[in-house]
RNA sequence: GCUCCCGUAGUGUAGUCCGGUCAAUCAUUCGGGCCUUUCGAGCCCGCCACCCGGGUUCAAAUCCCGGCGGGAGCACCA
């Protein structure tokens, strides 16, 4: 039955999921442009993956424009270094950039707007205690400042600009509707002064700062966004930013909002990440122990296997929780078919073999690619091995053992004996277990939960620097060095 | 408290807009088997789900109402 249907047809593997994004409503023509925009707090972590990659994809299915815009208009909560780091980190996971856009370069063009919403009788000069402000918001009732004229909030603005406010006396504020019956949508804080640090980029040059949700509608509309992908954390911010749009009579772009995807076991918070790294608690921003982009890297995880896992996870609005034995899954689709398989001997024994004195050894590099070649061990007498301690009790227990692509054992008098090299003791229940020759260097494993294997490795090739093996029966790993010890990174079994 | 969003198996997802072909898809996990010089891969089989209660209808995962549950926001953070 079966083979009377063309073969080809059932080849479909589950690798090939493709597109199973939704598309998109075309709102614009049909060139597309969309926009991925970290604060540059820190390097990009996993859960900033989903909305880079959602955003890639589309962009690269419209052919369309993809912009990188960097949000610093917070100058509290910026390391210099995430300006070259989040570029890197997007490069890694193939999000094509083709344009990249600096917030703190466009103070004078959000100064602009915020006039122009002035002139409109959109905006004014609140000079409230933010606890009033609060108040005012929480009760529906307007500030005292809330009818200026536009006269009075340009002049009020001229003197924010001229530092005639120190930080938190004055904030210009954008209108909504003060009986909104979202509490979260009345009023909003357009810009603000922060005088006390001054910025990375431009220093002590501005103290009135935009906040996000006027610089994000600015620039969205400026930078002509068709479609705009975020977490739903945003929901309520496109509620204000459309009313900024709907002040200055803008097209708005379409909005789309994913749920919350929380992370287990991810260390993921910069703050937390920064200070670690700074009292030596972690390595780096790449420890392995952090859900950080560069950590992912690290352990060998593909960046492919990233996006395939967001394109599987989709962008609904429901909140989910990651999943990493699903990325381990995707990951392993991928490294299975390249990773060089070698032997890994953790709580290592070295044990004799007696009754041969020669033993050579063709380990194939890849079990399904055997034009790949072998490792070659030749044993000769005495005799040597290492194994893992627990193997080596089920091989005293059991009284028998086969050496994967060495020989057959049994263990007679006390003595582990050679018994051959015929592999059907297998079908009669013989258990197999990998091993590692007498010239084996010290290995070490880190795993992500901060802890460290030990053991020894056959020797490995200066090739697989920096690529992903497969150690037989222990699990998936990046080769970070092969000499004078071999240290690898975990990613998955 | 107020506003908004959401609720399909352990996890993620398809289907929900435009009711029937859904005794519900796919992946992963788990269990079993085959194969096999990895406790890997591959192949085969299996388990497990429409939050609850009403209503509309010949027919509801899909529409309506009410509960319950989860999440987010209510910041001079992004």
């Amino acid at each position: 039955m079966v083979e009377d249907i063309d073969p080809t047809l059932l080849e479909k593997t589950k690798c090939e999921r493709k597109n199973v994004l939704p598309d998109l409503p075309m709102a614009k023509g049909n060139k597309v442009i969309m926009r991925v925009a970290p604060g540059p707090s820190g390097p990009l972590h996993l859960g900033h993956t989903r909305v880079a990659i959602l955003n890639d994809e589309y962009v690269k299915r419209y052919d369309g424009k993809y912009i990188n815009r960097i949000e610093d208009t917070n100058p509290e909560r910026i390391d210099p270094e995430a300006y070259r780091m989040i570029p890197e980190d997007l490069e890694w996971l193939g999000v094509d950039i083709h344009q990249t856009i600096i917030q703190s370069d466009r103070f004078e063009l959000y100064y602009d707007i915020a006039r122009r919403l002035i002139d409109i009788g959109q905006a004014y000069v609140c000079l409230c205690k933010p606890e009033d402000m609060r108040q005012c918001k929480e009760d529906s009732v307007a500030c005292p400042d809330r009818d200026q004229s536009p006269e009075e909030a340009n002049e009020l603005f001229d003197r924010m600009l001229s530092h005639d406010f120190g930080e938190g006396e004055a904030v210009l504020v954008i209108k909504t509707d003060i009986h909104h019956p979202n509490p979260a949508v009345r009023d909003f804080v357009g810009l603000r002064i922060i005088d006390s640090v001054p910025h990375p980029k431009t220093g002590s040059r501005y103290s009135v700062y935009p906040m996000m949700n006027l610089s994000v509608a600015v620039d969205d509309h400026e930078l002509g966004m068709t479609h705009v992908i975020r977490g739903k954390d945003h929901l309520n911010n496109t509620i204000r930013q459309e009313y900024i749009f709907n002040h200055l009579g803008w097209e708005k772009p379409l909005y789309f909002h994913y749920g919350l995807v929380s992370i287990p076991d991810a260390i993921l918070k910069t703050s937390t990440i920064g200070e670690g790294i700074h009292t030596g608690e972690f390595s780096g921003w790449d420890d392995v122990r952090l859900g950080t982009v560069r950590a992912m890297a690290r352990r060998g995880i593909q960046s492919e296997a990233i996006r395939n896992y967001w394109i599987d996870v989709g962008m609904k609005e429901v909140d989910i929780e990651f999943s990493w034995e699903n990325l381990y899954a995707f990951n392993k689709q991928i490294v299975d078919k390249t990773a060089s398989r070698y032997f890994f001997t953790w709580d290592p024994e070295l044990i004799d073999i007696v009754g041969v004195d020669r033993i050579e050894a063709h380990c194939p590099i890849h079990p399904d690619h055997h034009d790949l070649g072998c490792r070659d061990h030749t044993l000769t007498a005495p005799l040597k091995v290492y194994m893992t301690r627990e193997d080596l009790n089920e091989f005293k227990q059991r009284g028998s053992i086969r050496l994967k692509d060495l020989c057959n054992l049994r263990w007679d008098d006390g003595k582990a004996t050679y018994a051959g090299n015929d592999i059907s003791v297998l079908k009669e229940g013989w258990k197999i277990a990998h091993w590692s020759p007498p010239n084996s260097i010290p290995a070490k494993v880190f795993l992500p939960d901060g802890t460290i294997r030990k053991g020894v490795a056959e020797p490995i090739s200066i090739d697989e620097q920096g690529k992903v093996v497969q150690f037989e029966r222990f699990g998936f790993a990046r080769i970070e060095t092969v000499d004078p010890e071999v240290t690898a990174f975990f990613a998955h079994t």
